[in-house]
DNA sequence: TCCGATCGGCACGGTACCGTACCGATAGAG
DNA sequence: CTCTATCGGTACGGTACCGTGCCGATCGGA
């Protein structure tokens, strides 16, 4: 496989002008071990959303995370496998709707989805991961394996939605958590169209209403 | 947006609708005006299914076109430039099935659309423009407008059904257009898994299917 | 046929990043 | 408190790409 050598300068930052110094100030004074692990993650993510891959550069992430290169080499052999922590790091457990009813579960968590689309570096990190994935299988493993967790809620809650009774036992859930999440991926990172606020509900009503049942 | 020039021709859109009469301008001695035009955005594209964003370059590009950089810069200020024209160039009109019965067009365009995911370059392609848009806003339009022209067949299709009355007249068509697109995209490029053959079926089951009329 | 516009080749100085090595400092465990 | 592994800082040669300038060659329209 390709080691690293990526160096794009579609989204570079190409300064000719000021060195651009931002050890993060705010900080104590030097975390070790786990602690500079972190820090560094933290700040390899917030250059892929400022600069995209095309500035995901280890000297980039050693400026931005205050730490020296020697550093960066002694945990990640390469910017690819930086990246792939970086992704891992980028996991927040979604909250979990529990009001019991199917409607107004669905429509919270893809309300929160939405804002995190419309409102977080989100979908600006998730493009970059989406390309580098094409290109590195480590990525896309470990992709597959993130979006499954982050679906994983909203399965949940049409699983007991047809244990109750409120969806037909045959229903593919898969498919339909497919049919409820992937329209706002799509308008956000393909068509780029705007998500007005009426698209959660008339997403439910077009996937789910054919198939609510009374219990 | 760090990168303070960034020089896309936002007007630059000469799509040359010339007649082009050459039976392979390819690899010819050296073809001028248009065929080296053409020739570069070929690489261009070449060198983006091959290499990434992050081998995107103009001397890779000249490299592979068999150009000089200067003749690349004489065309194109930017890789963002080059990337927008290259993108507007992997346009094709997608042939749109007209049988006159709502379900087999349906099934015959996805079909073709899943094959172009499975077996061209184009979901690595469109990896790498989906990552490019999110930090070059004029790509995203230009990439808005694309998609745009690719959905059309898929509406017009809706739309003749529905004008036979084979779909309700209240119908969204727009957003039943993303509901049986998407999740082909999104299997493809976010959860990276497999598309099984029966999958366009399945699709279009649970999302056509409820709202099948007869006439 | 002829001439201008375009092309490929080449070279240039400048910049950014790579990957490694070594240093002194210090955090953090014992 | 002591000690050591880890850290930040710095420097280095090497590589790749940038953007420009200038050639002579040659395509292609008049």
């Amino acid at each position: 496989m390709p080691d690293g050598e990526d160096g794009t300068r579609l989204g570079g930052g190409d300064r000719s002008g000021g060195p651009e110094r931002r050890p993060d100030p705010g900080r104590g004074p030097i975390s070790r071990g786990a602690g500079a692990r972190r820090r560094v993650l933290e700040a390899a993510l917030a250059v892929l959303d400022a600069d995209g891959l095309g500035g995901f550069t280890m000297e980039a992430v050693a400026r931005r995370a205050g730490a020296s290169k020697a550093t960066l080499y002694r945990h990640w052999p390469s910017t690819g496998a930086l990246l792939v922590d970086a992704m891992d790091a980028t996991y927040r457990p979604f909250p979990a709707p529990a009001t019991g009813r199917l409607e107004s579960d669905v429509a919270e968590l893809l309300g929160a989805f939405v804002a995190l689309l419309r409102d977080t570096p989100f979908p600006r990190l998730l493009g970059s991961f989406i390309a580098a994935a094409e290109r590195e299988p480590a990525l896309a493993a470990r992709h597959a394996d993130l979006t499954r967790r982050r679906r994983e809620p909203l399965v949940e809650i049409l699983r007991r939605a047809r244990e109750r009774g409120e969806l037909p036992a045959a229903l593919d859930l898969e498919l339909t958590t497919d049919l409820l999440t992937a329209p706002f991926f799509y308008r956000r990172l393909v068509a780029h169209h705007p998500i007005p606020p009426t698209l959660v509900g008339e997403v439910i009503e077009q996937v789910l209403g054919p198939h609510r049942q009374r219990r």
